[in-house]
DNA sequence: AAGGGTAGCGCAATCGATTGCAAAGTCGAA
DNA sequence: TTCGACTTTGCAATCGATTGCGCTACCCTT
């Protein structure tokens, strides 16, 4: 191997007349040719070396790797993914049922996104993020058929079951964040919602509340499953207890008209599950407004243990979703469907984070 | 469009029988090449057409364009990629000072972070999303010589101006959201934080307060040109007012507890200017927890003027930041660059948003 | 009618990594 | 020393779009 061996080429591949380098060392490699050429081998080597496939002595192996982190070279991601015949993205999508912009602002979706994003990075892969609002059923046909992903994670399939149903029985790797319902036949991972819901009611009957309120819209499937919880609840613990469900909007302004409205002639309430801590502050606003005590006259308990939660008068009691537990399943879950293998679907124990909204310190 | 002009086919423009396919052979064109043969051209006149460049008559263009979107076509992204060196991807970048995780999932960024995705996804690019802890000098370069993207959008400058500054010497495409520094020699987008510091204070005074509070950590470059604009209005308008800076934390347990020993001593404060509605709510926690009566007692005013600001209780007056002009400059600049433009950084103008927590209403 | 000009299109090389196949090299056993 | 049986490595095709260069018509002059 010391002698470079150059056969015919008398060693100009590239540039014979000594122009762009004087010394053979030349700059920093470009690609795996460059990089063949300093180890004295050919490029399909260098490949095989650094994939780490194929059979290769493990001499010239370590040889090249420790020559391409001396070179701090990275063969080019592009060429892969054309020669691999995928794209090497990953599209993360988030549906807004009805509503616009508010909705993914949402400290939920951040915080989710940010934690997915960490996970794909991790494997080298890119994210191609939308959100989209779906006027029409194709929604989420068009984003497959564009071809520019090798999966997709859809945040929370809202109102779209049917759709992400359709195009999953032809389209593969695609995982969803949400409920897991019956009749789906793509895999999801979520909370276990109903769950959560039973355990934050059984919270508040435990605490003496009386007369519930479950706000939250229903018509969202994970939050017509804390609705279901709610219920089991009130039917198992309930003793005398009486719920009602207020279907609260998701954007902001129009949820504090909604729960404005409804604590007007609902003044017996004395216990309150929001199905989001968003939902839940702008509750307890509307609360204050009325100079009604929290947690005296009313409790109330939030979902999703945000941030947020910890820093709102007083600080929100609430049913924590292990997001982090989330994204890697999600993740994980995406890269055995591109690989092929089939998988189920995961559902999370929801835990419930007691704080002064419900419990007098 | 009347006659549609199907030539050879004899189809239509989709779905002719029941099939689909049947009518025409073949299916839908994988490639340029496919497309090309049923259009009965050459590979490089499909490419010209499609992309609109070299000279082609605009009939085969049209005819070719037609046919591409009769089989929903479209070409690879990754060869195209390959072809004009370039990776189609955009890196964002959140660099976390010293703070984790919750940084990231403040609202703040996930606002910015959206309109950003949308913008880049408009233009047909991927997001290549990181966050990193800044340990070394090094992280950005190796950010930037991975060579996984075609520019970076740097998202909060933080404490390492200097650290962008020197990449910035040898990596042109690159903007920064935040201050405008006097030293930096990369382009960036922000607000004019003086004049919002300003702004705030003004408000506070014009209210009658007389012993003022900055809370914010000056040694981040936009906080600090915040309290420049504190201590122009207190110069200015002040007349024998008072202000004091707290240095608050950003991670939300370690700023209470901040907030909490201050109020605790400073009992005669009658007006706060946080510089983050996060930090301002924090405040409002704490206030309230000692009685002190906001706006009453005291009054305070936030920054960035986010969703939360609206649902706080009471609602915080705010200096709003314009988000979305925001992610148009970073990007529109970012893409100006790429194509060796020279372009010039961008302030917008705050706005002051009066609720609340400043004024009774 | 011949020659210059030009618009329109195709040929083939190219981007950089991967991989099936075959050639070269190694080692031990007969 | 020779002959398999492997093990290593190189050759060359391939992924799909782009583009410099050159060829072919066709139009307009003269």
């Amino acid at each position: 191997m010391g002698g470079k061996g150059a056969k015919k080429t008398g060693g100009s591949v590239k540039a014979p007349g000594g122009k762009k380098v004087a010394a053979d060392k030349a700059q920093k490699p470009q690609n795996i040719q460059d990089l063949a050429r300093i180890a004295g081998v050919s490029a399909a080597t260098v490949s095989r070396a650094l994939a780490g496939t194929g059979n290769i002595s493990a001499a010239t192996r370590e040889k090249i790797r420790s020559l391409a982190r001396e070179y701090d070279f990275r063969p080019s991601n592009t060429a892969r993914n054309l020669r691999m015949g995928r794209t090497g993205t990953i599209g993360v999508i988030v549906p807004l049922g009805h509503e616009k912009t508010q909705h993914f602002s949402d400290p939920f979706f951040m915080r989710l996104l940010a934690l997915i994003a960490d996970r794909i990075a991790e494997r080298g892969y890119d994210l191609l993020l939308s959100k989209v609002v779906p006027h029409d059923p194709e929604w989420l046909s068009r984003q497959v058929d564009s071809g520019r992903v090798d999966g997709m994670i859809i945040i929370g399939q809202s109102n779209q079951s049917d759709v992400i149903n359709s195009v999953a029985r032809y389209y593969d790797p695609l995982v969803v964040w949400g409920a897991a319902l019956a009749e789906q036949i793509y895999c999801s991972v979520g909370s276990d919602n109903r769950l959560g819901g039973r355990m934050a009611t059984e919270h508040l009957l435990s605490l003496g509340c009386r007369k519930l309120a479950f706000f939250g819209d229903p018509s969202v499937p994970e939050i017509e499953q804390r609705l279901e919880g709610f219920r089991d609840a009130l039917r198992d613990k309930g003793k005398g207890a009486v719920g009602t469900n207020l279907p609260v909007h998701f954007v902001p302004e129009q949820a504090l008209e909604d729960i404005s409205g409804f604590l007007d002639m609902a003044d017996k309430v004395d216990g309150i599950f929001a199905t989001s801590d968003t939902i839940a502050m702008t509750a307890l606003q509307a609360l204050l407004d009325r100079r009604r005590a929290v947690p005296k006259d009313v409790k109330v308990i939030g979902f999703d243990d945000l941030e947020i939660a910890r820093r709102t008068v007083p600080a929100l009691s609430s049913i924590r979703q292990d997001l982090e537990a989330g994204a890697d399943a999600l993740v994980e879950l995406l890269f055995r469907k591109i690989a092929g293998e089939s998988v189920d679907s995961v559902m999370l124990k929801p835990q419930i984070v007691a704080r002064g909204s419900t419990t007098c310190d």
